[in-house]
DNA sequence: CTGAAAGCGCTAACAG
DNA sequence: CTGTTAGCGCTTTCAG
């Protein structure tokens, strides 16, 4: 197994010196048509790479840029990902992926772990010369942060908690509009009794189901709102709405924190014989598969992952070229649809 | 912004030399306790981090090794990726992200697209000086990936295309394993006329559909085994059910080639109000979060993906270390299990 | 446009 | 155990 080609062999090959075939590989304009076919010749022959980290090691401007990602299995932070990537491809910055290694699922149950791992990934990919460090779904505090990202420029993409916003750039979903949109379109149908099934307590559900909160009171409809404490977890909309069939006042809306909570919130619906959006309607969020599948035709709010992670790569590269430099920290919130499907219908006569 | 502080700083902080400063970080045993403390004690002070790409600039034994993902998103791939990352975690390797970019939803529809990015991000992780790669998915010829992976060392793991199963170490399921799981578990419940929706006609599913066929005959049942061609959706699903259910020789079980073809296949039936079990069984493949739904509770064949990880991390690490540098490619088999729930049941007396 | 020379931060002999 | 020395492959002045 000989060793790969380097520079030196492709210059020599093509009877130049180094720096010359060095200019050719960043497409500089100062290299004549000759040289250049002569040494993207001898490259091809050799099968000629060039050795990033050596390019790395070189410049401390290495027009590359860190993501951390808390679990790539998760399709939320893959879609914010798929972000980050578009936009970096329309630009000539690299992306580096680091993952904190675990599922978010287990995690959530170990936020400790989780913690320490994400400051543990931050200073790996640290270890690689980037320039900026996009991160998403931080459980650090403030000063964790700052301390594992110290002199890196850092922007924060999809839910942050919010002792964290103040102090970094974020972009993040507008969650007041998300709760705007599923009380417009319920009251629409004729819904007032909504019952809320929260994600938890932590910061980021109990934002939502502020929101929600919010929402209701702004329409004189706090009377008629609930909010049942839940869990990211089918379980969670299963026995939660359980407990909301038990009670004689049955709101005629229920709106999970999310989409697996709504899968929940179904079977339990269908083994009581109700029917959706007959008897009850059924909202979700996230617009996941689970929301797109026939059988369940959920109606959902969909945040615009994609953009979040396309904004988020541009606010970080406008840091870079100090364009921003010294500005206060920002923050993007951005509008989510509502994608609507069969689950949620007019409310029905009887209910009424 | 300063710059990070280097090798050199520490030393000097802590009085020592660069190469012994050097030795403390990489565990060297040679160094005195006293010494050792000092150099960590600066570093700590001087928030030091090594720098990766100096380090793989001098080795050429770089102790890691690039991953290749077709796409991130998908949960397969992230299983066979955490697999990958825990046994590297064991081990003193690291493991370098490449991902090729796109949603694999969109790139199976351009076959073409995705063998070229495949390509093209192999290449880009070996810039970054690995010693090996581990690749899933692959849509290359074995002819445009030997060139792409010279002298490398490359383990393919996850769905593989046959044409490449004999050039290259590989580590898939046992398709033949799951037909046979598939098939005894549906005639225990005295099942023989057996419905098999496949996920389409390229080599993977035809891998699949055909293990299922052979599982059939063996048992003397190819009269009541029937292939519809379908492919990876919800919609070959609910069509192909349609199809089925209008043929005057209703099967009693439908096994689809994955649990996204299975949630169709239910969506259909509970439109014409058959019920799963009792007038049929349905059974998919993957052990999805589709499956795991209280509102579907689908049995369905489980590969062992983060095994299969672990054992492709484990096949590559043996070549590089040379403990079976020249044989010839290995393939691994992994079996798979069936996860029994509610959407198959014994044969009803009518259908009978 | 081209080439010579210096050095990025680190590791790896090799002597003390 | 510790320090000296010499590059890894590349980029970047700076003169031709």
């Amino acid at each position: 197994m000989k060793r790969a080609p380097t520079l030196n062999d492709v210059a020599e090959l093509a009877k130049v010196s180094r720096s010359l075939a060095s200019l050719v590989f960043q497409d500089s304009p100062k290299v004549s048509d000759q040289s250049r076919k002569a040494v993207l010749k001898a490259a091809e022959k050799l099968g000629y790479q060039p050795n990033e980290s050596a390019r790395r090691l070189k410049s401390t401007h290495t027009k590359s840029i860190g993501v951390v990602l808390t679990d790539i299995h998760n399709p939320y932070y893959a879609y914010l990902f798929y972000g980050v990537e578009s936009a970096s491809s329309d630009s000539d910055y690299k992306i580096l992926i680091g993952n904190s290694g675990f599922l978010s699922d287990e995690l959530n149950q170990r936020p400790q772990i989780m913690k320490s791992r994400q400051i543990e990934s931050i200073k790996n990919i640290r270890s690689q010369m980037i320039d900026g460090l996009i991160c998403s779904s931080l459980r650090t505090t403030p000063d964790e942060l700052r301390a594992a990202s110290r002199n890196l420029p850092l922007v924060i993409i999809g839910h942050t908690p919010s002792n964290l916003i103040t102090d970094f750039d974020v972009v993040a979903t507008d969650e007041a509009f998300a709760a705007y949109l599923v009380v417009d379109h319920l009251t629409s149908y004729g819904h007032k009794k909504i019952v809320h099934i929260s994600g938890g307590t932590d910061d980021g559900p109990a934002y939502r189901s502020k929101a929600f909160v919010a929402e209701m009171r702004k329409r004189k409809l706090s009377a008629s709102a609930r909010v049942l404490e839940g869990h990211w977890s089918q379980e969670a909309g299963y026995d939660c709405t359980e407990e909301i069939l038990k009670s004689t006042d049955r709101p005629t809306a229920i709106y999970a924190a999310n989409d697996l909570i709504a899968m929940g919130v179904l079977a339990k619906l269908k083994e009581q014989g109700l029917r959706v959006p007959e008897d009850i309607s059924v909202i979700g969020y996230d617009d996941s598969q689970f929301a797109q599948l026939h059988l369940t035709n959920l109606t959902s709010v969909k945040e615009s992952l994609f953009e979040m992670g396309r904004l988020g790569f541009e606010l970080l590269t406008t840091r870079l070229e100090g364009k921003r430099g010294t500005n206060s920290p920002q923050l993007l919130r951005i509008k989510p649809d509502l994608i609507v499907r069969t689950s949620t219908g007019p409310v029905s006569k009887k209910s009424k």
